[in-house]
DNA sequence: ATCCTTTTGGGACATTTGTCCCTTTTTTAG
DNA sequence: CTAAAAAAGGGACAAATGTCCCAAAAGGAT
C-alpha cells in the first residue's frame, strides 16, 4: 500500500477512512528530484503541500548572501510552509532540497476540498500546525536559554541525521553561531 | 457590544455568523487579575484559551534559577498554550500577568462543541496558529541571523509595548543575551 | 584517474559578551 | 511617608566569539 507511512502520521494511533485514504491516494502526486534542487523560492505561491518519501530538505532565507537556514526536514516529515500555503501568498522563504529525494504532495485545492469534504481533516492539519508550533517553541528555548555549545549537543542528541546531510556551514548558520565556533566546540566536545 | 475586540480578530474582514456569536457570547468567562499573577504552571493542563482585554503577559520556563521568558503577550492577543491546550496535556512553562489585567477565556469543552457546531471556526483557529507559527518563525531568524543589537532594535520597533512592561533582565532573557549586553547596546543606541 | 572547486579545521588577533561587583534609582509593603 | 527590597546601570576583568586567513581534505566533473 502506498503512502503509509504518511497516512499513519495523519491519523495518529487511529487509522484514516478509507474513503479519506482513497482520495487521497487519488490527489497525491509522486515526485523524484535531484541533490540541490530548489523547489519553492521568495515570491512563489507554494501550491502543494509536500511529505518528504525519501530524502531531505532545508528552509532558509539569504543574509548578506549567507543562507540562514531556519528549519530541517527528515524523511517522513510533512514539509509545509505554513503561513504561505494556508493563505496562498508569496513565499519569503527557499527550500532546498539536500539529497536526491521523493516527495509526495497534494495541491492547495485538493486539501480545500478534503477539508470540507472530510471534517476529521481539520483535526489532522490542526496536528500538523500543533508539531511545528511545538517545535518553534522548542528552538526558541534553545536560542534564548542555551548556550551555544548546549544548543549544539540538543541538536546533535535530537537531529542526528541532519550532520550527514548538511554542511558545517549550514548547521552554524543553523544554530546562530559562526564556522568557526562550531568548530570549536566539536573539537572541545568530541570524545574519543 | 462585548467581546467585539476578540469576534473582529477570529472574524477576519468579514464577520461571525450571529449564532456563533451568540453562542460565544453564552461561553465567555471575564475575570480579572492582579499584578503579577501566575495563571498556568508546569504540571497543570491549561483548561481555558485565554484573550487578553486588558492588560499583559509573559510565558517563560524557569532555567537555573532564572526565568526565561520565550513569549510575551499584549493586549488584544490571543493567548493559548497551543500544544498544552489542544492536547489537554501538563503544561510546561509558566504564564504571569505583568500588569492587573482582564482576561476572557473559553473552555477546552466550549472550544469542542464549537468546532463541531460551526464548521468555519476550523478556519479560525487555523488562523490562530498560523498567526503564531508565523510569530515563531520570525523568532527564530532573529536569533540564527541578527545581531543581539539588530535583534534588539527589532523589538523594540515591532513590540515597544513590552519595554514598558517587562524588566530589563526579562527582555535581555527573552533576547538571549545578559543583562549587562542589553544595557550595553541601549546606552550605545540611545540617541539624544 | 585527474583537475578543479568546495568544504573543512584551525591559528592569530580583534571584538564582543559574560561574570562579579557596587552604587543609584525605582518599586513595594507596612 | 518611610523602610526594605528589587531593579537598573555601569566598571573591571575574564571568557567567548567573530573575522580573516591558510593549508589540508573531500567532493564533482570530465
Amino acid at each position: 500500500m502506498e503512502n503509509k507511512e504518511l497516512f499513519r502520521l495523519l491519523a495518529g494511533k487511529n487509522s484514516l477512512r478509507l474513503e479519506l485514504e482513497l482520495k487521497l491516494n487519488e490527489m497525491i502526486k509522486r515526485e523524484y528530484y535531484a541533490k540541490s534542487q530548489i523547489i519553492l523560492k521568495p515570491g512563489q505561491i507554494p501550491n502543494r503541500a509536500w511529505f518528504i518519501e525519501k530524502g531531505s530538505a532545508m528552509g532558509f532565507v539569504f543574509k548578506e548572501e549567507k543562507k540562514v537556514p531556519f528549519w530541517f526536514w527528515n524523511e517522513n516529515d510533512i514539509m509545509v510552509p505554513l503561513n504561505s500555503f494556508f493563505n496562498q501568498i508569496p513565499s519569503e522563504t527557499y527550500i532546498e532540497l539536500l539529497e536526491p529525494s521523493v516527495l509526495v504532495s497534494i495541491s492547495f485545492d485538493d486539501v480545500q476540498e478534503i477539508l470540507l469534504g472530510f471534517p476529521e481533516s481539520n483535526d489532522y492539519v490542526r496536528k500538523i500546525m500543533q508539531d511545528y508550533q511545538q517545535m518553534s517553541e522548542k528552538r526558541i528555548l534553545e536560542f534564548a536559554a542555551y548556550t551555544p555549545e548546549e544548543h549544539y549537543l540538543h541538536l546533535m542528541r535530537d537531529c542526528p541525521a541532519i550532520f550527514r546531510k548538511a554542511s558545517v556551514e549550514s548547521i552554524a548558520a543553523y544554530l546562530g553561531i559562526s564556522r568557526k565556533t562550531l568548530n570549536r566546540i566539536r573539537s572541545r566536545t568530541r570524545r574519543f
